[in-house]
DNA sequence: AACAGCGGTTGATCCGCATCAAGGAATTGC
DNA sequence: GCAATTCCTTGATGCGGATCAACCGCTGTT
């Protein structure tokens, strides 16, 4: 559900841990990747994290890039359950397994928090469970958001509030609310709002049209009606 | 998304907390519902437990009766968010104020644990707060679950995926698997499935007739070829 | 340049579910 | 008992988005 907690300072930042090594891609030396240590990892477009099932041995904190989180059914359809942008965190709130897998959509940078110093800061550090609380009720709360406009709203009104999402995500971030880099695909977009890419499509020639956005790259949308954006996405 | 945590003894059972007053319906004296005791609630059917908007002052234990958690949008459309049953807890992931209303479906029994009762628990008592961690990543797994339903399925699959959920609670419950009472009505189903009240009854007919089940009455449903309703469901 | 491959757009058609409408069954009140 | 209300069921129709299909534009390859 967009995940959107704009965090101002790095939970783990903080907080009393050794200093990162870097190192390349998910796969490598067991060592690293299942020590004490935080690593940076350096992702590239289109490699994968995390597969679901995987055991969450780490947790991820996204500093670089857009991470898609999806899953794919058994009758070969893919759902996407999130995107992940810088700032956020990527399988906190998550026992045991992943029940998704994890996508970079572009050049991503991450940190990789061991789980066991996540369970040591939640018992030691006083405040820490409850920040980590907070960040999951948020999660919870957007997840159940996008399940509303998911279960209620009409094609139109779900990429209307997409995009809002996106934009009030760059204007946190201290960018321009009116304009929207897509990092995602018409695919990645249609399976995290429930459309097919045509729809997806038609809907973004529909907007173009009636002069609510503008497309000057596939890539690129431009809000010229907020206003109308608004009404479209919330009735 | 039809909490099933299915927690086998009550949470703040076997905590150090002080007897708990019984008091009938959620208005009444409030220095005895924002005060530090637990206190058990009676609530009757249709009755609100508290409204969308509410302080979250209390967490609620669910010890009888089910709960229907909903929302009302703008446009007077009414989304359910999920349904509880005894043993769950609710509002504990929710700092702040309520993001939805919840309402008894029948007569419900809650334990309320004031607030500031659950965060001393956090601070002090190692474990606790991994304990409502773990609670809350449930929930999100389970939510995320209900959106991929709602997004991905047909009619008849959201159905079947609703009435498995319903028989494996009851089976966990220590129940018959395949009898199930619904305490909740079609529009109730309809508006957690993101269906209409007819596509719903004429889903219950469809399954009916081809011998999926059997409807003794409308608010009883009988499992009558579980593997083909597991089929329905998943494909 | 020629070609293949991929992502995106647009058109035509079809289908599942919403909508509109009517009536049946169970419950409540008098 | 009957009326009134609420909940549920069933039928007829329409619409939004899925599906099928063709084509465009860009990128990379040889």
């Amino acid at each position: 559900m967009l995940a959107m907690t704009a965090t101002p300072q790095p939970l783990f930042e903080t907080t009393n841990i050794p200093p990162p090594k870097i190192k390349h891609g998910a796969t490598g030396d067991p060592m690293v990747n299942q020590g004490t240590h935080v690593v940076v990892s350096i992702y590239a477009p289109r490699e994968d994290l995390f597969l679901e099932g995987d055991e969450a041995s780490h947790l991820l904190e996204l500093t670089e890039g857009v991470v898609c989180a999806y899953r794919l059914l058994p009758d070969g359809q893919r759902h996407v359950v999130s995107f992940y942008f810088p700032g956020d965190l990527i399988g906190y709130c998550c026992s045991g397994n992943h029940t998704f897998s994890a996508q970079a959509l572009n050049k991503v940078r991450a940190r990789r928090i061991p789980r066991i110093l996540v369970n040591n800061l939640v018992e030691t550090q006083t405040g820490f469970a409850r920040r980590l609380l907070k960040l999951a009720s948020e999660e919870l709360t957007m997840t159940r958001e996008h399940l509303l406009c998911v279960a209620a709203k009409s094609a139109e009104a779900r990429m209307a509030v997409f995009l809002l999402a996106l934009s009030r995500r760059n204007a946190l971030a201290g960018g321009d609310a009116s304009r929207i880099e897509l990092p995602m695909t018409r695919v990645d977009i249609g399976d995290y709002l429930g459309l097919t890419i045509e729809t997806v499509s038609r809907t973004f020639s529909k907007l173009k049209r009636s002069g609510v956005i503008a497309l000057p790259r596939t890539t690129v949308v431009i809000i010229r009606d907020a206003k109308e954006l608004d009404l479209l996405a919330n009735g």
